[in-house]
DNA sequence: GCCGTTTTCGGCCCGACTGTTTTCAGTCG
């Protein structure tokens, strides 16, 4: 957390500068925003660059020079920059609020306080309202207008959408641009291509087959969750959509849209890095193509891979581009060859009808068989976790039972499995007894999620017949930040005890989250299990969004054990007790 | 404030749209 901290801080920073408008300050302010920027993307905590008894960092981190690596020292030892504080007096903190108002900049900010002593976001509002505002020279009706909307909107949707939660309407709206017959290509670019955790706006890039476009944008105002056009022009339409979300379509021609699509989907600092390398090169990158800057000759521009592969990179994967070590030149000639929908062999984390599931064995069992799998783990809920009807012994044996029987019957395999809940003292909710009977064993925390979490996972891995730790976090994207955990503690015992870390690809958990998941894998010598955790047969489909997500923690085949056959799986879930 | 195969000064990524102008500043991504 404490790089996002940081981050904010150079933000802030920023934003101070850009509202005293001091013309000789144009490159410090972006300096503060390129490291708010990379601290906002590092793989790592930034207390891991550091060594911090002798204060210094070991590590270098682009971008931070003496002055902000002197501030980042200073704010994880007292939790505050002297400067900082010292700067935030010479304006009022209302200004810095008003920042967050789309259409609002520094310079307007600075003119409203001036001008009027506007000083926080509800003197801005009323200040429109009683028309004041639009008497400013240089503002008018139109601006006035625009800026009220966007407070409104500030006030009605201030936060971000979990990925997993919008993906659906994203693969909709695709579609139903393709749908036109004019329209060649659809794609949604932007922080949505790069599965991030949460997204604040859409980026939809459309090529026509014809020069005549305005049929698509019409097309395009028609979508069936549309609220209102903010703005439109010949190649750009922006509009908000019914839950809030803005929208942005770009329309692009056939022999541009590889640039397009490799420039609006970023993150920033991917962009600028590459850019940057692009030019030292010789070559100049825009989002119509890649062109050499002596002779503006475009060598690139309708495919994407072309405007790596000129400036001699290797084709960097959309969930890669986090613009931090993906561009090395190192990193990139070795860069890992990721996770496919294909690779996956089967799903180890569902629920049935015996517990909280909406689908019986049989059924859940035929969706997998449909989807290509060669075996899914029925992994119900024990007893301590009321609300999802636990089994007790009984029902265990009748379970195992029933998927002997429709082993047989569909000629498919069937994990008996659970998902054992981790309990307030770190025992399971199972004896060794009943637990030594399963195919398959995930170990979840289900209660108390913020006491002694770490202590009872340690504890829950060492147990021999503890295959997995499920959603090891127990985080929920844009409701709750995730149980406290020594995380390398963790990674290092699951390490010693051959246990295998989930990924789970629920909508709203995601979880391990990415940047630890690249953290293991980098650290630790550790395998993953990437699982749905459906409970219903249609909830098995999620595994495409885990698989697109998950490719953020650098995942390959090799890593992910549903990827190996039967075989091959059968023994790596017996590799602890067989010790 | 950062950075260096033009190294310790003098540069720093690039373009679209809007509103209020009459050639451009502000904002966004």
């Amino acid at each position: 957390m404490i790089n996002q901290e940081l981050a904010k801080i150079f933000d802030t920073f920023a934003d101070i500068l850009e509202i005293q408008d001091n013309a000789k300050n144009k490159f410090k302010i972006r300096a503060y925003r390129q490291a708010s920027l990379t601290i906002q993307n590092l793989p790592k905590e930034i207390t891991d660059y550091i060594d911090l008894e002798n204060e210094k960092f070991k590590e270098d981190i682009p971008g931070f020079g003496e002055a902000i690596r002197h501030k980042s020292l200073e704010y994880i030892k007292t939790k505050k920059v002297t400067e900082l504080e010292a700067l935030k007096l010479t304006i009022p903190a209302g200004l810095l609020e008003m920042l967050e108002i789309k259409n609002l900049g520094p310079k307007k900010v600075k003119k409203f306080y001036q001008e009027l002593n506007i000083g926080s976001v509800k003197a801005l509002k009323k200040a429109i309202q009683d028309g004041e505002v639009q008497k400013l020279e240089g503002l008018g009706e139109k601006s006035a207008a625009k800026i009220l909307d966007s407070i409104i909107n500030h006030e009605q949707y201030s936060s971000r959408i979990p990925i997993g939660l919008i993906y659906p309407t994203l693969k909709e709206i695709e579609s139903y641009m393709l749908k036109h017959p004019k329209v060649l290509k659809a794609v949604i670019a932007g922080s949505a291509r790069r599965f991030q955790d949460t997204i604040g706006d859409i980026d939809l890039l459309v090529t026509s087959k014809t020069e005549d476009r305005s049929q698509i944008i019409e097309h395009f105002k028609l979508l069936p969750f549309m609220q209102q056009i903010e703005a439109e022009g010949e190649t750009k339409v922006t509009a908000r959509l019914n839950n809030g979300l803005q929208i942005d379509l770009r329309l692009v021609q056939k022999n541009e849209f590889g640039a397009a699509m490799q420039y609006f989907t970023g993150n920033k600092s991917h962009n600028v890095k590459l850019r940057t390398i692009a030019k030292n090169k010789g070559y100049k990158i825009n989002e119509y193509g890649i062109f050499e800057i002596d002779t503006n000759k475009k060598v690139g521009g309708e495919f994407e891979n072309a405007i790596y592969e000129v400036v001699g990179l290797n084709y960097v994967e959309p969930q890669l581009r986090q613009g931090n070590i993906e561009l090395d030149s190192d990193t990139n000639q070795n860069l890992p060859t990721l996770i496919n929908i294909t690779d996956i062999k089967g799903d180890l984390h569902t629920h049935s009808t015996y517990s909280d599931g909406a689908n019986s064995i049989e059924e859940m069992a035929l969706k997998a068989k449909q989807l290509g799998y060669e075996y899914i783990g029925i992994t119900d809920h024990s007893p301590n976790l009321r609300v999802a009807n636990g089994l007790n012994k009984e029902q265990l044996l009748q379970k195992k039972h029933e998927i002997e029987k429709l082993k047989n019957k569909l000629n498919f395999n069937i994990l008996y499995g659970t998902e054992v809940d981790i309990l307030n003292n770190g025992e399971l909710d199972y004896d060794n007894q009943i637990l030594s009977e399963f195919d398959i064993v995930i170990a979840s925390i289900h209660s108390n999620l913020e006491k002694d979490t770490t202590n009872r996972i340690l504890a829950a891995m060492q147990n021999p017949y503890v295959h997995i730790i499920g959603h090891p976090t127990t985080r929920i994207i844009g409701k709750r930040e995730g149980s406290p955990l020594n995380i390398n503690e963790i990674f290092k015992m699951a390490e010693q005890t051959q246990t295998i870390l989930e990924c789970n690809a629920q909508p709203t958990r995601l979880d391990l989250p990415s940047n630890l998941v690249l953290e293991a894998k980098q650290k630790y010598q550790l395998k993953f299990t990437l699982n749905t955790d459906a409970h219903n047969s249609k909830g098995l489909e999620l595994m495409e969004l885990g698989v697109n997500y998950f490719k953020r923690g650098w995942l390959s085949k090799e890593d992910i054990i549903n990827t190996y056959n039967s075989a091959e799986l059968t023994k790596i879930l017996k590799r602890k007790t067989n010790k």
